[in-house]
DNA sequence: CTTGAAAATTTACGCGGGTAAAGAAAAATA
DNA sequence: TATTTTTCTTTACCCGCGTAAATTTTCAAG
């Protein structure tokens, strides 16, 4: 395998017998040499493993392999699944993804883009905080990188937006809930530290209205990303006080749901749509652990793979234009329905 | 805020009217120069904003203010939350963290390595595959990077091992459960990804031995990170055969403990330690969500900050003794035993 | 006001590779 | 085989910063 170490390009270019302009176009594009050419410098390649020093090859480029991706919190599982097929497809794509998480802090958000400016990235994938975001900050970095926002749509900043329909996802978990019981009340948290839950609320009222019921909205107090408490929390005081105005409830999203569904089980209530079930809980996102909740969450999922796949789509485009689109792009990936013993 | 565009810091010291060596030394040690220099260079730094070029800096450094975080499975909750607080902690260290999944897979892990070597990190805290991985090339990694091994030990790899005891782990959940009911059989996977699970059945054998119980072994099968589902299917597999010979399990992680208390519930059967419970289930780990099962899941939870305070620790001291030391330090934390509703 | 240490400046070179220009060599075409 | 086109080589300079050496300035102590 590898010899002696190497030093540099120079000395990696006379090992192969070729000049380092042409082992340097060579790392640029393998395909912009010619064949018996690429066939020396990789039979070098298995005899002496060189790798160009990353530093020196960025300093003098424009743009680099890299590819950043910003999402508010990690540890949501949630952003950890998406950002993990992202990553996985920039990979294959042959970029070097750079996963970064804003810790729901707007301080560290901005920090990351200006740092992820320097880093001179071919392409960002942003899930911004939101409401929480430091918009102007958010618009300078879109000015100097060309960025693709995803999950929560920031009017007008980034180069195109890629995300979920929220008016699809509330539409079908609420006509579901219509068609097969009593309308839902919708149960959110007051101060949503979630971007898209805004949307939802006001998707919630326009499909209530389309399918002619009385909207109903439970508000629960609560800051930052622990959901599932602040639904635990929420949902014992709903139902201790006891003034539900139906047996439906339509949770903002799957974390307050699995919240919401353990303070059901505590209160010893059976949730689901058969007989002896006091209460039906549906939700949104298909959260990779929606499937073992107790009972399991009908919920609306997101099309994962395909909002990735829109994504790197997007990006490529993007990257092919010089960075910048002549008009500003969103598609929005209607949601899946996944009826579970929930509701 | 910003004036005109700075191009480089020879540009930028002629601004602060300052030499650019000068300058040079204030952003490599800001506390090296003189009081009145370093205020005349953060005053000029308000104006016009200018940050060194990375990749030129680290070029002629032979180790920078990176820390690598590799993790194997970035989409699983347990190492979401303690990459969480690692990454929280390095920040505020004034460390630039790069967080990079293997997402399971060796020939990423071995891709990973290879890229933070070239990327100069004054350190790495590295929760390897375990079997999956590449031993040689860690040990070939960790002899160019100091490195800190965490989670998942590998046998004189790393200059050091911060980890979580799993004999501690085990052990407390196998006597509170003999202490309270019937001894537990240990549920786990034949072929688990999770590196720790070899040493959690060991330790659930010399527990077992210790408290003058049978020990009883269920290994159900699957491949992958898609635990949950595994400890379903495999749940429904046993409880169908119905030759489980207490009415107690202990699973080796809580993710599959997870899967577990689903197949109950879809079975009917209640679990806990009241009367009417057919079952009870402890596991281990405390994963985030293992407070909102349902029931609520007894387990042995990891000292989650504990561990990350003493991640960095070593790491400082790794690089005050220069990136070696003279021996090989292990840590063992122990765990917190949390009892819940499920036993 | 002198003295000497501490800090800043000037000068100069190095790092490792990008890249442009001009000429030589190789391959493809006629 | 002669000619054109493509590819490589040589040469040379650039990027932005680290850093060492020698010199000058600054500042505090005597």
């Amino acid at each position: 395998m590898s010899e002696n170490k190497i030093r540099n390009m120079a000395e990696f270019a006379t090992l192969s017998g070729l000049s380092r302009p042409t082992v340097s176009k060579y790392f640029h594009d393998p395909s912009s040499v010619r064949a018996k050419t690429r066939e020396q410098i990789e039979a070098a390649l298995e005899r002496y493993d060189f790798r160009p020093n990353i530093f020196a090859m960025n300093q003098n480029r424009s743009l680099t392999k890299n590819v950043g991706i910003v999402v508010p919190y990690l540890a949501d599982p949630f952003f950890a699944e998406i950002a993990r097929i992202i990553e996985r497809r920039c990979i294959t794509a042959g970029f070097s993804p750079i996963l970064y998480s804003a810790h729901g802090e707007q301080a560290l958000e901005v920090e990351i883009l200006a740092g992820l400016t320097a880093l001179k990235p071919a392409g960002v994938f942003l899930a911004p905080l939101g409401r929480l975001s430091d918009k102007a900050a958010i618009e300078r970095f879109c000015r100097d990188v060309p960025t693709v926002l995803f999950d929560s749509n920031v009017e007008g900043m980034g180069e195109a937006f890629v995300g979920s329909d929220n008016y699809s996802f509330v539409k079908q978990t609420v006509d579901y809930l219509c068609r097969t019981g009593a309308p839902p009340v919708f149960f959110e948290m007051r101060t949503p530290a979630n971007p898209n839950a805004n949307k939802r609320r006001k998707a919630y009222f326009r499909a209530m209205e389309e399918a002619g019921c009385e909207p109903h909205l439970v508000q629960v107090e609560g800051e930052g990303w622990g959901f599932e408490e602040i639904g635990r929390r929420g949902a014992h005081e709903l139902l201790a006080a006891g003034n539900l105005p139906t047996d439906t409830v339509l949770c903002s999203n799957d974390r307050l749901a699995i919240g919401f569904l353990a303070a059901c089980y505590e209160r010893g209530l059976r949730v689901g749509r058969g007989e002896g079930c006091a209460l039906r809980v549906a939700s949104h996102d298909d959260h990779p652990f929606s499937r073992f909740t107790c009972p399991s969450l009908t919920t609306a999922a997101h099309e994962y793979e395909a909002v990735a796949d829109k994504c790197m789509e997007t990006l490529f485009s993007l990257i092919e234009a010089g960075g910048r689109f002549a008009t500003r792009e969103e598609t929005l990936i209607p949601a899946r329905l996944i009826p579970r013993a929930s509701a």
